[in-house]
DNA sequence: TTCTAAATTTGTAATCATTACAAAAATAAA
DNA sequence: TTTATTTTTGTAATGATTACAAATTTAGAA
C-alpha cells in the first residue's frame, strides 16, 4: 500500500504528519485512542500536536478513509478499516479483536422503510488465552 | 410496576431522588442522557443534583437494573431495558429505536471459545418518518 | 423520643477529552 | 523572491464526568 497515493486519491494532500498518522493506523490495525497515537508518533515527530492528531483524524473520517468505534464510554478509537465489521474487546487484556458479521443478519427485518448508513457491532467478554491463563 | 419494590429487590434503598429517576428511566423509555434526567426532573424535585443523577444511574448499572448506550461518542444515553437489544438513531431527527436481535445471530460462530458478557448493537441512518417527510 | 452512626444528597473543585482559534511554519503559486 | 494558501502547532475554552467534603436525611439504639 501507497500510503501517500491512498491519501492523494481520496483528496487529502499527503503531509508528513498525515502519513504517519495512516500509516500508524494502517499497519498497527490496533484500534488505538488520539492519545496512543500521539504517544506512538511524538518520538518521531517531536513537534507533533495532538491539534494535529485530532484534525488529521476528523479529516479522514470526513473523506471516508478512517472510521471511529466507541467500545467504553469515553474512550473513542480509531479504525483504517471502514467497511461494517463489528470489534470484542476483552476485559481482561484490553484487546480488541475484529469480527466479521453479516450485515442483514443484525434484525435488519425491523427496519424495514428505514435507510441504514452505519451499523456498529461491540462485544465484552473475555478473550480465549485470559480464560486459559485465568486472569 | 412497583417501583420501590423493584429498587428494594436489587438491593437498592428507595430513596425518593431514586425512584424519580428509575421512573423517569422506565416509563419514558427515551434513552435520555443525564441532562435530560437531570432537566425532566429539578422541576419537581428542585434541590436535585447532577451528582445524584451520576451517583444513582452508576449504583443503578452496578446493581444491574440500568443499562448504557454510546450510539454518538461522547453521548451516554442510559436504558432501563437491561437485556440485549439494539438501537437505532435515526441521524435526521435523533429519535432512537429499539431493535430486537438474536444474540446467536451476531457472529458469535467467530468467538469460539470466547466468554461474551455483552452485546451492543447500534444503526444509524434515517427512520421511516423522516424519509416520507423528506428531512 | 433523643442521640448517634450510617447512608444519601448536594455543591464545588478537579480532571480529562475534545474543540476553538489564532499564530507560526510549511507549501504552492505567481 | 514574494504572496497566498494550507497545514501544523500551542494555548485557551468548553463540556462531561469524577472526586470529595459538607450538609442533610434516614435508621437504629438507648
Amino acid at each position: 500500500m501507497n500510503i501517500a497515493q491512498h491519501l492523494s486519491t481520496h483528496d487529502i494532500k499527503p503531509s508528513y504528519q498525515r502519513i504517519k498518522i495512516y500509516e500508524y493506523l494502517y499497519e498497527k490495525m490496533n484500534h488505538p485512542t488520539v492519545d496512543v497515537i500521539y504517544k506512538n508518533l511524538v518520538g518521531e515527530i517531536p513537534t507533533l500536536s495532538k491539534s494535529t492528531v485530532y484534525n488529521t483524524l476528523k479529516l479522514f473520517i470526513d473523506k471516508g478513509i478512517t472510521s471511529t468505534l466507541t467500545i467504553e464510554d469515553n474512550e473513542v478509537r480509531y479504525d483504517a478499516a471502514v467497511e461494517s465489521h463489528g470489534h470484542f474487546k476483552c476485559t481482561s487484556c484490553g484487546a480488541i479483536f475484529d469480527i466479521k458479521y453479516d450485515f442483514k443478519d443484525v434484525a435488519m427485518n425491523k427496519l424495514k422503510g428505514f435507510e441504514i448508513k452505519e451499523t456498529q457491532v461491540h462485544v465484552k467478554g473475555k478473550c480465549n488465552q485470559c480464560l486459559t491463563n485465568k486472569n
